[in-house]
DNA sequence: ATCCCGAGGG
DNA sequence: CCCTCTGGAT
């Protein structure tokens, strides 16, 4: 049988990539309250960074309304290598007690409720909602997925609402879950923002960019 | 120098 | 659309 332009992308690059292995940097973070926190924290950083500090975090604050009640200075200074770290404190704190409050301490999991705490946008609530209660409610557009998206064709727009409403399109619900993965790992190995290693690349045959590098 | 599996604000 | 917030890795 046939395969549509969309398959044959998820296919090769699920080939390619195992999200099994590289994708579920927080597998280990097992409860929500977990998952929700060091999501939050991993913004323009490394995982490496962000499993450092969780540990000492996590054992000062076991539980959401632990860290509701943590002083600014504290939560600072143990995150402090992850970048950001007064308004990733901030974050962090206000939406411990915005759970508390709001939610009887159980973090939502629902799109509209989480990106109503601080800190949390799209993309962060999109992972929460994926590895913390294993709903897939969109694609969460990064620079990444919006790069390759762009280069292959998949969309001509260039804002992430619109690129998502573009690719839930294009691709059937149930390869919702894997595209952000496959995209980034793609994104940071092959389809480069600089130098994108075209004659590397699996989807160079299907690929416009290939043909008119315009990015 | 440049980039990171962003969010919030103007 | 633009800018700012920040440290670490390469």
């Amino acid at each position: 049988m046939e395969l549509s332009q969309p398959e044959i992308i998820v296919k090769r690059l699920r080939i390619l990539y195992d999200l099994s292995k590289s994708r579920d940097e927080f597998l280990h973070f097992n409860n929500p309250y977990e998952i929700l926190i060091a999501t939050i924290l991993s913004a323009q950083t490394t995982d490496k960074t962000v499993n450092l500090v969780t540990k000492e975090l996590f054992s000062r604050f076991p539980s959401v309304s632990d860290l509701a009640k943590a002083g600014i200075g504290d939560v600072e200074r143990i995150i402090h290598p992850t970048g950001f770290f007064h308004a990733k404190a901030r974050n962090i704190i206000a939406a411990s007690q915005m759970v508390v409050k709001d939610f009887g301490g159980e973090v939502p999991d629902r799109m509209e409720d989480l990106v109503r705490l601080p800190g949390v946008g799209r993309k962060t609530a999109n992972i929460v909602l994926n590895h913390a209660f294993s709903k897939i409610e969109g694609i969460a557009v990064d620079t990444h997925v919006r790069r390759v998206s762009m280069r292959l064709g998949l969309t001509n727009q260039s804002e992430p609402d619109k690129i998502e409403s573009d690719l839930t399109r294009v691709f059937s619900p149930d390869m919702w879950g894997e595209i952000n993965g496959l995209f980034i790992l793609h994104g940071r190995r092959i389809c480069t923002a600089r130098k994108p290693a075209c004659m590397a690349c699996v989807l160079a045959d299907i690929c416009r960019f290939v043909s008119n590098p315009s990015d």
